[in-house]
DNA sequence: TTAAGTGCAAATATTTTGCTGTCAC
DNA sequence: GTGACAGCAAAATATTTGCACTTAA
């Protein structure tokens, strides 16, 4: 699960508007409710969020403010390996990446760090010429509790 | 994208017979293109090429053998970070997992294999006493023909 | 003021389900 | 022969688009 952001708060607002981006009462509680997300969210859990604060919200404009945040490198995508379906999940570009870990039989989602990552991310870059933009990184398996 | 797999030719029709799945025209066509494709393949893809052999064969069939394939850890669901949609890509599953790594550019999908990868993976079991049952690896960038 | 953003309805894309008839074993 | 499977139509799920109205800057 994400740390509550609690480093950055505003922080993705501050983004866009330093990037120029319209800031509007409807993208604001998006990005809010994604800074204080406690795990990972969906489209539809953060359109339920985001009405209880603001009823009028549309489910489309749900999806563009995604899409914005994506294009502009401030959230990141994941599937989860689609535990719960085919939507995404979203959460906000960390500052070091990490791993994703699904238990498949709970559904919890943690997440790991390893400078082991950041070594492998550097031997695709120099073996391979590859310039990574981006990493996903998805594990399924058994979480401590749910092994036998 | 995938060695053509010359090294088990029929390999997973003869894993699914010894699973005691019932084997039909349908599912060796599939099973059959799938073994052979020079590159991951979505849902659609495979539709088409098995048509090709077979007219009559329905989408729902592909789907449901790529669903049959995924529950027996035959074949891995990738996205390929979604450059081109919002729909699967499927590879036998490999003796040895690799990294996929995506070209924002000009799509190329390469894949990689290295020990590190498997030390993380070792990593991720002894330190959060995970067991790992799948892993997706897939980075989005630039390849060497791509960079600038 | 005005370009960018929103909501609404509808379209598109992807995958699954219910049911009836067929086929592998 | 029988239970698993295929095809068809339709539903379910996920996401995008066109357009007219609204609003941030």
């Amino acid at each position: 699960m994400p740390m509550p952001q609690t480093e950055a708060p505003g922080r993705l607002q501050a983004e866009l508007l330093a990037r120029g981006v319209r800031m509007t009462r409807q993208r604001r509680i998006i990005l809010g409710l994604m800074e204080t997300a406690d795990q990972h969210l969906d489209a539809g859990m953060i359109l339920r969020k985001a009405r209880k604060l603001d009823p009028s919200i549309n489910r489309v404009t749900v999806y563009r403010t995604l899409r914005l945040l994506k294009r502009h490198g401030l959230v990141d995508e994941l599937d989860l390996l689609h535990l719960r379906g085919d939507g995404h999940y979203y959460e906000r570009h960390p500052q070091r990446e990490h791993l994703h870990m699904a238990c498949l039989r709970c559904g919890k989602v943690m997440e790991f760090e390893s400078s082991l990552f950041e070594r492998l991310k550097g031997q695709v870059e120099r073996d391979c010429g590859f310039h990574i933009v981006v990493t996903r990184v998805e594990m399924g398996g058994y979480c401590a509790d749910c092994r036998r």
